[in-house]
DNA sequence: CCCGTGACACTCC
DNA sequence: TGGAGTGCCACGG
């Protein structure tokens, strides 16, 4: 045993990694196809933890460990297969997501390893560990928002019950860790602009458009000042894009520039989209 | 219609 | 470590 070399008496001490070690120094990460090109993925055995396009590091998966890195301070290790639920809640393919035929990608061989199910049934366990209260809050709201449909920065304050925080709220989406998961890119400016967007404004109009969202007939009501759309058979205001809205009929659809003058003419919020607190 | 200012959680020095 | 700086905004003048 004298004359070994250094590197020899590591070798010696070098083993098996006790099982489950592995995945508490490393992080598992993957690529796969999105409604916004190839994306990379993080993930614990927790859930999905960071998101980013493949277009947006350059695609460059060392650039996506260097990010994931600077934020979550672990390195990042190649993994065969993320959480179940993860491949269709990236391309839209889930239920209650009206996608436009594209391609359906198989989602490889079949396993509901690990991971059970979000509550509202659609996609992947997330990992938000890590975030303060606010970012959680803002980021539950954003996530209630559903496919197809917009809020305003501050209809997401005031759920995530700070209604004076808008801006707070744009830093918070701004740095969602995982964009398409939880749908940052459906908050948009209370005057009908878009907005701004992680990976661009023209990404965010792109997956809005995806999910049907008429964007034309939106601008129509923009370029008229009117924000809210109401019924005057049912007496409820609603977000234009609100699916309640969506089916009033033209004899009856009564568009208003604010909530407050539909409140002063005795209609009441939607529950679903809740444009206002209730009175 | 644009500009200035308000507002606030988070991030860096 | 705290205070200035910053940001996918909103609203009034």
């Amino acid at each position: 045993m004298k004359d070994q070399t250094i590197e020899q008496a590591l070798s010696g001490l070098a083993g098996r990694a006790p099982s489950g070690l592995e995945a508490k120094v490393f992080t598992g990460w993957l690529a796969a196809p999105s409604r916004l090109g190839e994306v990379y993925v993080a993930f614990t055995g927790e859930g999905v933890q960071f998101v980013r396009s493949a277009e947006s590091v350059g695609s460059d998966p060392d650039a996506f460990a260097e990010a994931y890195r600077d934020r979550f301070g672990r390195p990042l290790r190649a993994a065969g297969r993320g959480p179940a639920g993860l491949a269709p809640a990236l391309t839209g393919a889930v239920p209650g997501h009206r996608s436009r035929g594209d391609a359906e990608p198989d989602d490889g061989p079949r396993g509901a390893a690990a991971g059970t199910p979000r509550p509202d049934g659609s996609g992947p366990r997330l990992d938000l560990r890590g975030l303060s209260d606010f970012e959680h809050d803002v980021l539950d709201a954003t996530r209630r928002i559903p496919a197809g449909q917009v809020r305003p920065y501050s209809w997401v304050a005031r759920e995530a019950g700070r209604p004076k925080a808008v801006r707070a709220v744009g830093s918070v989406l701004g740095r969602n860790p995982v964009p398409l998961l939880i749908p940052c890119h459906r908050v948009v400016r209370s005057d009908g602009a878009l907005g701004e967007y992680m990976f661009g404004p023209a990404h965010k109009q792109e997956l809005l458009r995806d999910e049907d969202l008429d964007l034309d007939r939106l601008a129509g009501l923009v370029d008229r000042g009117m924000h809210y759309l109401g019924s005057d058979t049912t007496g409820v205001v609603c977000f234009p894009t609100c699916h309640h809205a969506r089916r009033i009929t033209d004899a009856h659809r009564r568009p208003f520039p604010r909530v407050e003058t539909a409140l002063a003419q005795g209609y009441r919020p939607c529950r679903d989209c809740r444009p206002a607190v209730p009175a």
